[in-house]
DNA sequence: GCGAGCCACAACCGCACGTTGTGCGAATAG
DNA sequence: CTATTCGCACAACGTGCGGTTGTGGCTCGC
């Protein structure tokens, strides 16, 4: 690729090839292996050099494409100023929602989004810098954080119900906790330990629920598959939780109350972090979450989740 | 990068040497290899398999962009369904604008853009598939047209002057072009016989001007250097044509009046190309073009343009 | 008509990359 | 606790890819 740029800019193998330290020869041979491999001519060759075939030209930029990628690549795992690496808890939840929100807002800056195991893993990766922010729920209080962790409540995600269409809460408009007391509901996929299960856990102990939040997990597929066939099983799911399924499934989205469960995002950074984008990162989300330290009347929320102050 | 997403995707390295029809040792060498390049370390290795690191995580989606980079590469010259290929007469000209509103309005169609030399070149590429539609100005009257290529006029571009501050006529809030008799107008960078030159030409003859379209092209830079310098020397540029030059430069674009100089732009396609996207190119184009066949008459556009029919 | 400039083909060769063979550590079963 | 399995890393080795040198042919300009 760089060989087949060189020689377009250069109008002729012989300047390419003194450019990349190479012989005339080996650009020609190079040149003549990618347009076998192509299938198509790039070069018209002439006495004072080569010109662009119409595909060579077609083929021009996506070479340039191509080297660009790579450069990115190995940009994103290069120590300092490299891109905003930012952890969330799953990429199908509300968070990687927010991330495109931020991506539409300030187009030019790079994210490269990971998902690390369980908070634990998240706090000690942000503060060795090895990421640079993370959304997550914080289950623990300020004081027991890490040295120079700082945590920020900046989205509450209501929850609703998912059945399938033979499911006897299916056909309702709205259920309430209480109304959810004997019926199994199964949440797979979810790591004892981390604070997803805690969650769930909580709010099975606060109502009396019956939530299965960890099992075996054979993919969201085997989940959305069983809920469709099911009259007694249920699953919950974020309000802005994006699933794809069929449509012949007829899966419900069953609205929550009295109260409506919200999930509590925080965002968590290390305050001496000294990543350009950070600032503008944070300054993002605090200007679109404001009140959410005050809980509303008709939600409810882990007691752990009160604990968080907005940024 | 094809052993690494393989080896991301399995979580060990047996079963992606397995996959890509190699021994695991040569997946053991690549991955290590790769990590040397980068400097970072991709895989923790576990006693059944390997997991990606942070920084594996954030590598694997530049890796997977990079290898969709490569396709569309090989795509673009591929025969048979690759990208709408259209020729432009230049990419700073107005029609380079109208593919961008063309790509904002119909995000998902790829386009590759090339440049041939000259008219006679787009109507062989045309004829013969090389390439799906073209950009041009059309001096031949349709019954001179190879067999099955159509044309439609779709946009008139006013020109304007260009000048140096210091030029006589850099203050006017407009120009006739009367009053540019006798001054001397400049337009480098164009071939001899292409449909640009007729234009000039059929412009300085039209109203007694002193036009060099053709001479020495020594870069755009060049141009923009001697008019910033020059109390005589003028040049033409179409209104939408985007040149990006120094502010210290501060140069005057003075609109043109009494009758404007257009410069008309035709779509060029065989009607048997049977590109899935080309109906939806002139679609867009068809419904952004009424009326240009009949000459507004504060206008002036030469002769043979008047001959060509709109969508 | 001749030299200059540039590309393609041929022969040669070194090293990179894949192979086979082996060792080691961790997880699992008995 | 030991035996076995499983998966990765290191070492030695050979082949072929991709580079080099050498040369010929074509076109353009003086």
């Amino acid at each position: 690729m760089r060989t087949f740029i060189a020689a377009a800019d250069a109008g002729q193998f012989q300047e390419a090839a003194a450019d990349l330290s190479v012989t005339q020869q080996a650009v020609s041979k190079r040149i003549a292996t990618l347009e076998r491999d192509l299938g198509v001519r790039l070069f018209t060759r002439t006495a004072r050099g080569v010109q662009l075939t119409i595909d060579g030209q077609a083929f021009l930029p996506h070479a340039r494409g191509l080297l660009r990628a790579e450069e990115r690549a190995a940009a994103s795992v290069r120590p300092g100023r490299r891109a905003l690496r930012v952890d969330v808890i799953s990429r199908r939840v509300a968070p990687a929602a927010l991330l495109r929100d931020f991506h539409r807002a300030h187009p030019d800056t790079e994210l490269d989004v990971v998902t690390l195991f369980d908070a634990d893993a998240a706090f000690a990766a942000v503060q060795s810098g090895m990421i640079d922010v993370s959304f997550r729920a914080v289950t623990v209080p300020a004081s027991q954080l890490p040295d120079g962790v700082r945590t920020a409540r900046v989205l509450d995600e209501p929850h609703q119900l998912l059945t399938g269409p033979r499911h006897e809460l299916a056909a309702a408009h709205a259920v309430t906790l209480a109304q959810l007391v004997g019926h199994r509901i199964w949440i797979p996929g979810i790591a004892p330990g981390t604070e997803w299960a805690t969650y769930y856990d909580d709010l099975a102990a606060a109502f009396g629920l019956t939530i299965d939040a960890i099992g075996p997990n054979f993919g969201t597929d085997h989940l959305l598959d069983v809920l469709a066939d099911s009259s007694t099983l249920a699953s919950l799911i974020g309000q802005q939780t994006r699933f794809l399924w069929p449509d012949y499934y007829d899966l419900r989205r069953v609205p929550l109350h009295d109260p409506t469960p919200v999930y509590p995002h925080s965002l968590i950074w290390h305050h001496e972090n000294p990543h350009p984008v950070l600032a503008t990162f944070r300054d993002h989300f605090r200007s679109r979450s404001t009140g959410l330290e005050r809980p509303d009347a008709g939600t409810w929320s882990p007691k752990w989740a009160s604990r968080q102050a907005t940024p």
